[in-house]
DNA sequence: TGTACATCAGTGAACGCGCGTTCACTGATGTAC
DNA sequence: TGTACATCAGTGAACGCGCGTTCACTGATGTAC
């Protein structure tokens, strides 16, 4: 994407902003978000280590933008799911699970809030996106509860499906156990709540 | 604790080892695990800043004792709730969260394994202890479930308590809904998951 | 179609900082006799 | 009770490193006329 013309390299990046993106989920991937540093994120766009600072400032604005990013993306998979699922609460639990096990950095970012510039704009409308979803993923529970009930219920459905995300991508489930296939263990492990009929 | 003898001041610590951890606790509540640097804990225990490496070899090693501690801490914990509930598996979930708020720098760093020693015997035996602990809780399931069963039923409790205290450790929770006690709001919450008869 | 100009993205040198690590050292403590 | 000595915990100076940030700059792009 965005390869040098013809012979020479470009002066201008392109799509700096985006590639930085990339090159952050790559790098946090491979050491975690706050090993994160502008200089090598501006290594890995191949571009020179002052050029972050242009579109995001300082690097908890690049993470805010990041997890802004990564809130949207959840949003969007919750979405898709349960339409693929006919509303399924189980189906969207999985979808949850997958999201974080196939964004693994975005999911991290997305609630180290320390690292992040809390009051940014652009990530309380993401992360108000991403809660509606998971809040209509849940009124599709059999048997819907109602009012406080319906608060607990959903999240107890959010506590269960995080918590497996969490020690999933932290290697904390035995292995012998859960296998190697998330969304399966995921399936069965949470199986029971969601499907209680109360 | 350890203070300076009659007029002038110790050469020798005293209990340095434990001075380091204590201080490493305060140390990550304020900014983090990954913020932690040696010389600052060796600032916050007053010692010169090449000591630490004397007890815990470098940064890695300090923190897997600190992980270590806080597994030691955990199943100590849960055999404690098990005795006073009587085996209420759902007060056992509450003290698993309880725990963690309680000593969040310990919990956030038991499960940061990219930041420990992983090979480490004393860190692998606390965690062994700690996992009993969880799991003989679970073992007082109502009408307990066997087999695969039981190992499901397992992961999901621990699945719902873990989620639920990172994410209220993570100020994800709508603060209107939860209130600030997060033993009360955890036992209505998780009251759905540890009750149910099947 | 061509020229002038404003805007903007990225450059590269420079700075000061805190860090981890090394190493020869020194002072305290415990033990042997 | 006293002396000699080994061990060990902590010191402090030194090093090199990668970082974030600043700033005058330069080259590319878009727009007005």
């Amino acid at each position: 994407m965005s390869e040098p013309t013809a012979a020479g390299r470009q002066y201008h990046h392109g799509d700096l902003r985006r590639a930085l993106l990339a090159a952050a989920a790559t790098a946090i991937e491979e050491s975690g978000p706050a090993a994160l540093s502008l200089r090598d994120l501006a290594r890995r766009a191949g571009v020179s280590h002052a050029a972050p600072a242009h579109h995001f400032g300082d690097k908890a604005g690049l993470l805010t933008a990041f997890a802004a990013e990564g809130f949207e993306m959840l949003a969007e998979t919750l979405a898709q799911v349960r339409e693929e699922s006919g509303g399924s609460l189980l189906e969207t639990g999985v979808g949850y699970i997958g999201f974080a096990v196939r964004h693994r950095a975005h999911f991290e970012v997305m609630f180290r809030t320390e690292l992040l510039h809390r009051d940014d704009s652009a990530l309380a409308a993401a992360r108000q996106r991403a809660g509606a979803a998971l809040r209509a993923g849940v009124a599709g529970l059999p048997a819907a509860p109602t009012g406080d009930e319906a608060g607990n219920a959903a999240l107890a459905a959010w506590s269960i499906v995080h918590g497996f995300a969490t020690l999933w991508l932290g290697r904390a489930l035995p292995a012998d156990q859960v296998g190697d296939d998330p969304e399966a263990a995921a399936r069965k492990v949470i199986r029971r709540l969601f499907a209680a009929p109360d």
